[in-house]
DNA sequence: ATTCTTATTGACAATCATTATCAACAAGCC
DNA sequence: GGCTTGTTGATAATGATTGTCAATAAGAAT
């Protein structure tokens, strides 16, 4: 199988800069973060290294609700999420239950191969608050 | 308050071609069908009166797992869908229980004024057996 | 360490869905 | 029939994402 993979600073940068992140980030903001800090690194190439890591199980992706796809840093498992949608605060959430249900419905009607979209926005204490 | 609305055969075109339409569809699939039948309505059209359908609760709007928006003629109680991403067949799934679950989730971290996106995408029978 | 192969990069162009613009139009009122 | 003003639609603008491709650099071989 020999090197199918490099290793670049780049993918390295994107990696890292992700896992500051507190939630969930776009890819341009990833990328304007990283120039701000200095890096020369590419738009195009933040957008690969971000696919890449999603494939790879070490981001999670979702859309925001005006359509932008975000990312954010995640272990293996599969999970949801809770995201304030003034100040971008996120929990993770454990959904087995839903998830559960998922598959049920799913199996109910004769779909398999299935794939979910289980989010929930809102506002976080702190904005309800000023708000 | 006199007239704030008037009443065009544009919207209620696109009213009529939502509810032809047996799944979901997007702004620009429903302009094609509706020129394809003659009509001169412009997208830009199409494009308002889904908005104006769906803020008025006449039609349900969901993401593609690409991007698009689609949207689907529905009545007024809220429900969720089970999607085939092959074929596009639509089933209305009752989510009373996942409904519960998910005010009860954010509720527990302080959350509220929260929106839900809860959709399932999968093969159906069908597509499954083709597959 | 030097060379070599080729995966990767990054500036830029290309796409594509959606939204904004704005003059021309027509729905509802007199 | 006129008047007012919400609505339309061709087009341009926007903005995120993807494609292109020559230049670069990672890792293997020497």
């Amino acid at each position: 199988m020999s090197v199918a993979k490099r290793n670049t600073w780049q993918k390295d940068a994107v990696k890292h800069a992700l896992g500051e992140s507190k939630g969930f980030v776009s890819a341009q903001d990833l990328h304007q973060v990283l120039r701000a800090h200095g890096s020369t690194i590419g738009l195009a190439t933040v957008y690969r290294a971000l696919a890449d890591l999603a494939t790879a199980g070490d981001a999670d992706s979702l859309q925001s609700p005006d359509g932008q796809l975000l990312y954010r840093a995640c272990g293996t498992s599969h999970h949801h999420h809770l995201i304030c949608r003034e100040c971008g605060l996120t929990v993770e959430i454990d959904a087995s239950r839903v998830e559960a249900w998922a598959d049920e419905i799913a199996k109910e009607h004769g779909f398999g191969d299935t794939t979910h979209t289980i989010d929930i926005f809102g506002l976080c204490r702190g904005c309800k608050a000023k708000g």
